[in-house]
DNA sequence: GACGGAACTGAAGAAATCATGAAAACAAAG
DNA sequence: CTTTGTTTTCATGATTTCTTCAGTTCCGTC
């Protein structure tokens, strides 16, 4: 699930937003000021920020320039939201690196189309493979569970890769051989489950959402 | 976060830019005379300088021009801010080399507002890849970690664009090699190792930003 | 409830990958 | 032509990852 990144100082327009955001699927977290959000992104960055642009201490122009200016953040797709309405003032926020552009008083129906929109383009970006709360970022070549960082092998991330890919259907082993390891083998080999096993350890509670499917293979993500 | 240096002889005015400035998010170091402000050069360079032109002793104009003289000033955004009026007066201060042009009396907002700008287009000039503590200027082609500069090779430095430029993203050897040494390489060297292991030699602690992910290659700035 | 096959577990040896240091090849300057 | 610095290669050792094996547990069937 995408998760946004909320600051805005007024809170009654905060929780508003909040929930219309939440309503429409997405996962919220809001800052008042710019301190706590800074802070939040070492912890995990969202998917799209929505940042106000009258702020108390650092503007949010500011923000948005050091955003821009880290290599790790510098990606993220950004809402600016003000409440000014010149020509000049939106050139001005789009000039500095913001990808759309709010001014109130806006509809809460708007800002949430305009978020999805961005979402889905950045998303497209990264072919990302999800389920449930497992999420597999084939272009940093990382895996995350509940947003937590899992450290796999490069076997475990193969095996998991390609179970996200044939999500719902069953896979045999030889198909899991022949997919990771490169080469159709066919024969009695216990390598499979080995990786299998430690793969479900990794993930921890989501483990158990590969399924083991007797005489056949494994797979992940059938009806519940 | 940008620093500004003020120059202003008139405390009131002096103390009101100042505030307003910081208000802006903006680091401010305010000086009465030009002896301080050049001290203070040598210790450390601001982003912008806001430079009264009728100042005791050397006048603004005098103070801009020994900034545009020497090479490690000159490129620095300066802002005149004077009383005088006439045409011919910001004719003149453009001409010696200022960026922009206040007369006084002027909104603080507006101050702000074109400090700002300025602020931004300079940014925007100097492509500055950055995460964590470390930072390359690509425009001047050098690197630092805290703020130290570190010496690299042509090689190395290369590395670390490519890095950075994918920040958060797995690369390849191949990736690097085809984007470093300009040709498609595949097969088997360690010489793209042996650069990252002087690379992340030479930037000491902040070497182990640089991970490396098995089987596949390195990454700069995956997740906490 | 017992049986047989299938899957899971843990440990340990085997294999692959990466880091390291030293030295050779190469290029650029003095 | 020497000197200096950079780039590349190679061999070694450390670490991680993979595989195998044997014993145990689980599941479906009789």
């Amino acid at each position: 699930m995408a998760l946004i990144y909320l600051v805005e100082d007024d809170a009654d327009i905060r929780e508003m937003e909040t929930y219309a955001l939440k309503s429409a699927g997405l996962s919220v977290a809001s800052f008042a000021e710019s301190t706590a959000f800074f802070a939040a992104l070492k912890t995990e960055l969202p998917d799209l920020v929505l940042l106000d642009i009258m702020l108390p201490g650092l503007d949010g122009m500011q923000v948005l320039k050091r955003l821009r200016a880290d290599a790790s953040t510098q990606t993220i797709p950004i809402i600016m939201v003000t409440a000014k309405t010149t020509e000049a003032d939106k050139v001005r926020g789009l000039d500095s690196g913001a990808d759309d552009y709010l001014t109130k008083p806006f509809g809460v129906m708007e800002m949430v189309s305009r978020c999805k929109a961005l979402l889905r383009r950045a998303h497209r970006q990264s072919a990302v493979l999800a389920f449930d709360s497992i999420e597999l970022d084939d272009a940093r070549h990382c895996v995350t569970v509940d947003g937590r960082e899992v450290e796999l092998t490069f076997k475990e991330y193969g095996l998991l890769k390609y179970l996200l890919q044939n999500c719902g259907t069953a896979v045999t082993r030889d198909q899991l051989m022949g997919s990771v390891w490169g080469f159709a083998f066919t024969g009695e080999t216990r390598t499979v489950d080995m990786h299998i096993k430690t793969l479900r350890k990794k993930l921890g509670e989501a483990g158990q959402l590969i399924e083991t499917v007797r005489n056949v293979g494994y797979k992940i993500g059938g009806q519940a």
